[in-house]
DNA sequence: TTAGTTCTAGTCATTTTGACTTTAACTATC
DNA sequence: GATAGTTAAAGTCAAAATGACTAGAACTAA
């Protein structure tokens, strides 16, 4: 979204040009909320230095380049702009509308990722890199909005069937961690009981022998997640 | 996927130049099986009648036209090869490896398009376009098979979860007739007990006064779908 | 030692699911 | 014109899943 086909072509020449190409992500990561100090979903946006849009908050992105695939130029992006690694990695959506740029026609596509904690925390940030609330955003450049909006309703689409939630803690982690992280995405309260005979029902989580110490209160079991990420034709598996 | 950004640089430039962008469509209607008689899968496809891959089926599609939106170019040439108008239509991925044609690197999104049995039939077919059981394809042309396979991944999960199955049926079809298109679309025998319980509860159907009349036995009660297709960021609802 | 909190297991009524039975309504054939 | 054959449609029943809730275990803080 940030770069185009360099050309030093006037604006009629433009319009039978081809459209230009970009990658972008939508990078999602857990953070305590300031206020209730309860974790809540955040992402990092990158401030537009040039026009369209100068000075706006933008999601990370670029063009693609010749020599790489759409999701390793969505890994390159997301670890040019933030230094992350993500722990999962999907194609979202490519938005092609006709004015989602000014000028020239640009067709984005779009990736998402989750990034665990530990990670995220240390995540540059900058004058021009910084992270916000999922829920919380100011007017964004460009259509990048409505893309954040649908890349929410697809993590809380996913959250309710497969089993995405782990993606977003580190590798060990308690039931009321995972109760925690469903709750921040849906947005609403789950019964504790309930919700662990849930996930205890599910394979791909395992109990480990230890247990999360140093908490107020009896300490809770540590579990680990043996599933795949898995998804997409390139890794195909879970709806 | 036919037609690539038209220029005559040799290959060095071209490794250079922006990736081409194509549009194509993976388009499923039912049909009769011509041994059982019961409804299955088919999909229209087109012969390529230049290189690379000449003479070999391919899924229809063409370049994106400077003036159209990405789903207003899956549209038109899902009309342009079949005469069809479709009854559902959805992004289903962007595929972008390196390697997917030879000599230039091509970026295709595809769509997928559900149409209904009374428009299939009308559909223009000839030498250079031809419908295929989908469930016996021979090598396409590109990486077109792997295509397919994770068009139908979608489909099947789809019917699972969303109220999909009715955009292959015409405006009013009986239970039994909506039971056919999930044994076709999963390949197994439901009970037409349970199933017509399950369908019935969903609220976007709606009963007709209306009875199928001529078949040979007890004739059946005619219903409506009333749901909207929706999906997408470009037309939000379902999983 | 006690109060407070969370973790964990379990109970119970309700809903959903899968396998199956029964009756209704029509056609084709005797 | 009765009857056998077939599908439509409704209903039964046990098993499984879900939601609301209770209770004991295990820890910290006072």
């Amino acid at each position: 979204m940030n770069t185009v086909y360099a050309t030093s072509a006037n604006v009629a020449e433009r319009r039978l040009a081809p459209p230009s190409l970009a990658i972008s992500t939508v990078i999602f990561a857990l953070r305590p909320s300031e206020s209730s100090g309860r974790p809540t979903l955040w992402l990092p946006l990158v401030r537009r230095i040039r026009e369209p849009f100068k000075d706006m908050w933008a999601l990370p992105g670029g063009p693609l380049q010749h020599d790489e695939s759409l999701q390793d130029a969505a890994s390159r992006n997301l670890r040019e702009t933030t230094g992350l690694a993500p722990q999962y990695l999907e194609q979202l959506y490519a938005f092609g509308g006709l004015h989602r740029s000014p000028a020239q026609r640009v067709v984005s596509i779009v990736y998402w990722a989750l990034v665990q904690p530990t990670e995220a925390a240390l995540a540059d940030e900058s004058e021009n890199v910084r992270w916000f609330r999922a829920d919380r955003l100011a007017e964004l450049a460009f259509d990048h909005n409505a893309i954040v909006d649908y890349a929410l309703w697809r993590l809380r689409n996913k959250m309710a069937y497969g089993s995405i939630a782990y993606h977003l803690l580190g590798e060990f982690f308690t039931l009321a961690q995972v109760r925690e992280v469903y709750e921040a995405v849906l947005d609403r309260q789950l019964d504790p009981a309930n919700f662990r005979r849930q996930i205890k029902g599910t394979p791909e989580i395992e109990e480990t022998g230890e247990y999360l110490q140093g908490g107020k209160h009896r300490p809770p079991r540590l579990y680990r997640f043996t599933g795949t990420p898995g998804l997409g034709p390139d890794n195909r598996s879970t709806p």
